[in-house]
DNA sequence: ATGTTTATACGAAAAATTTCGTAAATAAAA
DNA sequence: TTTTATTTACGAAATTTTTCGTATAAACAT
């Protein structure tokens, strides 16, 4: 889908063609995934990946990639007898989307309590929680 | 669904009913957000409270609600003739539950990755940056 | 009492997501 | 060449989630 906004800006009113809107599912988000950690690849491969941790039918893999295909979130070669497949939408841009979503339905909005939920239920790396720490630091600074 | 789980407890082993995949749909969990945010309440006050934010069909949200109580989600109080629905989960325990899920699909389980995005996408109030330092000081004394 | 409003119950349509079977084409193997 | 395997296309079934219409009963107002 496709969402125009008004957004304000100095004296002016503009359009913002808002690509927003990627509602990637969650067998769609599965796939991304792979592709997102292994690049481009075929159907093949990517069902391979996903039955290491579940059942999933070849053609049924193949389905979902045509039609995410068809909703443009993934591109594809076309060129050889197998079409390569690889994600029209970044990791982290795909994930800001799904966080700020999930940040209102799931916690109405506070990333403090879900930032606490995340540190407190999972032990995380001594390592991790430096470089928590460092962006703290670097967020006080930038707000002098 | 329902499952089984042993859980240690001292030298004993108990069986724990663990309301575990408690798996909410979008729509399901707005309206435990309501329940949550203003306690137990009718069908009324919960549709005029999603009202505010989206059209929404009365008998849709009653519908909803009365599967929510067949799934055992929510309780309600058949007393008086407006039935008071009240949540039968809490919110913290499902905000872990959906956090853990969504840290795996989203981030590939990297609470580092999530927090970041959380931190750097929003500007977090300078209150909210000192309470998760004091976390991560607790947690740092904690790992002896 | 009679009509109007407001509830619940409930089935079923509508929409969205996921799964699967089969046909057709191409490549590879025998 | 002839079979066998692999791939895409595609329709449609199966599931899940959401929405809605209608019947029925209770409360309320006139």
């Amino acid at each position: 889908m496709h969402t125009k906004t008004f957004v304000r800006f100095k004296h002016t009113f503009l359009m913002a063609e808002k690509t927003t809107h990627i509602k990637p599912t969650e067998s769609e988000l599965e796939i991304l995934q792979v592709l997102w950690q292994h690049g481009p690849n075929t159907v093949r491969f990517v069902n391979d990946e996903l039955s290491k941790s579940k059942e999933t039918g070849y053609t049924t893999t193949l389905k979902l990639m045509q039609i995410m295909h068809e909703k443009g979130m993934v591109n594809r070669d076309e060129s050889g007898r197998s079409h390569i497949y690889s994600a029209a939408i970044t990791e982290t841009a795909t994930q800001k989307q799904l966080l700020d979503r999930f940040l209102d339905t799931a916690f109405r909005g506070s990333a403090l309590k879900l930032v606490m939920q995340a540190l407190g239920n999972k032990k995380t790396s001594q390592q991790d929680l430096n470089e928590i720490r460092n962006l703290l630091d670097n967020l006080k600074k930038e707000e002098k």
